[in-house]
DNA sequence: CCGAATCCCTGATGATACTG
DNA sequence: CAGTATCATCAGGGATTCGG
């Protein structure tokens, strides 16, 4: 509720049943939540990772295998930020040497769903 | 079928219920619709427009008004974009001075579905 | 093995001026 | 009104190197 939008709390739900305000203010289309999840989708690594991590847990090489011509740097940063919005927990293993496992959270799973749905009406689009 | 595809056709449908291959090429992330799909959605203004012309149909300088920040660059290269997509409409008043409309395709409102289920998502990870 | 720190470069975006 | 053209800027991403 008290979460300091002032007037475009979540721009998509609000788009479909309700209107827009007659301008929208840039700051509150930063702000807003559905913005900043299509952003993070639409960078260069996230949906290739969250479908490798989709599958299974994996270790940190594991995945930089995997995801060809990802580089360590954008790995870390691509994984870094899906578990900062708690899409993927990171577990240390205190191995000599360390092994690091990565997983979707629960949050994280219930995101395939959306994201199922928006593939399909992807594939759908080609279908026809 | 026959759409060039070398073994990953659509990634996220796959990936929720089948298995990746051991190595996903870069190449074929890159060319997977799906990919272009969510890349197209997370620059910058792409959503913003995709909300306002939700409402209904609008002239060019309509959006421009609205989508505070917007350049009319930016919006010619995204209303373009859309267009080419198939998402979006482009009709021309051959009146003086010229007027012209953009609206939503079919398409283009079935995208809004799987978009609320993903914002419905967003929110329901805030109330929790 | 799993990163952090640094440097660099290209593509995306913004500002401004001009036109049918 | 609805763009196009050009130049400037800036952030995302890659390569490389170093450390626990």
């Amino acid at each position: 509720m008290s979460d300091g939008n002032t007037g475009v709390p979540h721009m998509v739900t609000a788009a479909v049943g309700a209107r827009l305000p007659g301008q929208v203010r840039a700051a509150d289309y930063e702000a807003c939540p559905v913005t900043h999840t299509v952003r993070m989708l639409g960078d260069k690594w996230t949906l290739l990772v969250l479908m490798l991590l989709a599958e299974r847990a994996h270790r940190f090489n594991e995945l930089h295998r995997r995801a060809d011509g990802i580089s360590q740097r954008m790995l870390t940063r691509t994984l870094r930020t899906l578990e900062d919005d708690g899409l993927v927990a990171r577990t240390v293993f205190p191995t000599v040497p360390p092994g690091v496992e990565y997983d979707l959270t629960a949050r994280g799973r219930e995101l395939l769903v959306p994201l199922s749905a928006l593939a399909d009406w992807v594939v759908q689009g080609r279908a026809a």
